[in-house]
DNA sequence: GTACCTTTGAAGCAG
DNA sequence: CTGCTTCAAAGGTAC
């Protein structure tokens, strides 16, 4: 059934190919650099700002100056990243996500500022709302454990992929009438590769400057933190068969080929 | 109700 | 240092 899901979604992504490969497995590209070691090459943002506000068929760009949001904590990197997401990027409402950060903006006082709504990537553990805790009840062992799952969870920031995903996601539904997220990951892991260096760095950036903001938001957080907190089957459902091509990403780490350009035979 | 699927990249961890 | 594992998002599916 899922297979099937797939193969429609292939079929239907050789109707909408991506820019370049038409159909086919991407063509290889050098390998790009670390997000975290910029290196020449990589856009301003400037141009940044023109990719989220130029590919789609969106309103005439956004005067940035009348759209400028308070930024009391602002460090001089991220100057600019406010300008870029208060302005083109609210265009986009699916890649926001915490980029408006209410604590950074210091929404309490901020008149017409969603101050009281949480920063996306604090969620509580449960994932539902928090409810007052009974003391009568229980013991307090029971107590400290219920405290510590219910400790509000810092998600992972979003890295260029993830942040490309979102961006694409509603673009790829409307054109191929999908829904189902995993054969729409599939298409866009396809289209990913298909992006044109340039293209890609600018999310690589974007991702940097993520992790950037979620480090002055959150000094203390280790992604460790959230480790174990998604439950999870037995390990050897995880593990392919060897018949079993499995994704390019693994395919490619089985076969020993780079991660970055080469598609493994199997995965075509 | 919730894990799984599916993708890439970042980060953690074990050897 | 290398290679493996986990988790970020998303929503239909399966159990």
């Amino acid at each position: 059934m899922y297979k099937e899901t797939v193969y429609s979604a292939f079929n239907l992504l050789m109707h909408y190919p991506p820019a370049s490969g038409a159909g086919q497995h991407p063509q290889p590209q050098p390998p790009l650099h670390k997000a975290s070691q910029p290196a020449h090459g990589v856009p301003q943002l400037s141009p940044l700002y023109e990719h989220f506000s130029s590919p789609h068929p969106t309103p005439a760009p956004v005067d940035i100056s009348q759209k400028q949001v308070p930024r009391p904590l602002q460090t001089p990197d991220l100057s600019g990243f406010y300008s870029l997401t208060s302005g083109s990027m609210g265009q986009l409402p699916h890649t926001v996500s915490w980029f408006t950060h209410p604590s950074l903006m210091l929404g309490s006082g901020v008149p017409g500022h969603p101050a009281a709504i949480p920063h996306p990537t604090i969620v509580p553990a449960s994932g539902k709302e928090l409810q007052p805790y009974d003391r009568n009840l229980k013991t307090q062992a029971e107590s400290k454990a219920e405290k510590e799952a219910k400790k509000p969870t810092i998600k992972k920031p979003l890295n260029a992929f993830m942040l490309y995903m979102k961006e694409m996601r509603a673009k790829v539904i409307a054109e191929c009438t999908l829904k189902e997220s995993a054969a729409i990951n599939q298409i866009l892991g396809r289209r990913w590769h298909a992006l044109s260096r340039e293209e890609q760095a600018k999310y690589y950036e974007l991702a940097r400057k993520e992790r950037q903001l979620h480090m002055q938001l959150y000094p203390g957080w280790s992604a460790r933190d959230n480790y174990g907190k998604k439950k999870r089957r037995s390990r050897e459902k995880h593990q392919e068969s060897t018949t079993d091509p499995g994704s390019p990403k693994k395919c490619r780490a089985r076969f020993g080929l780079n991660q970055q350009t080469d598609w493994c035979g199997p995965c075509r």
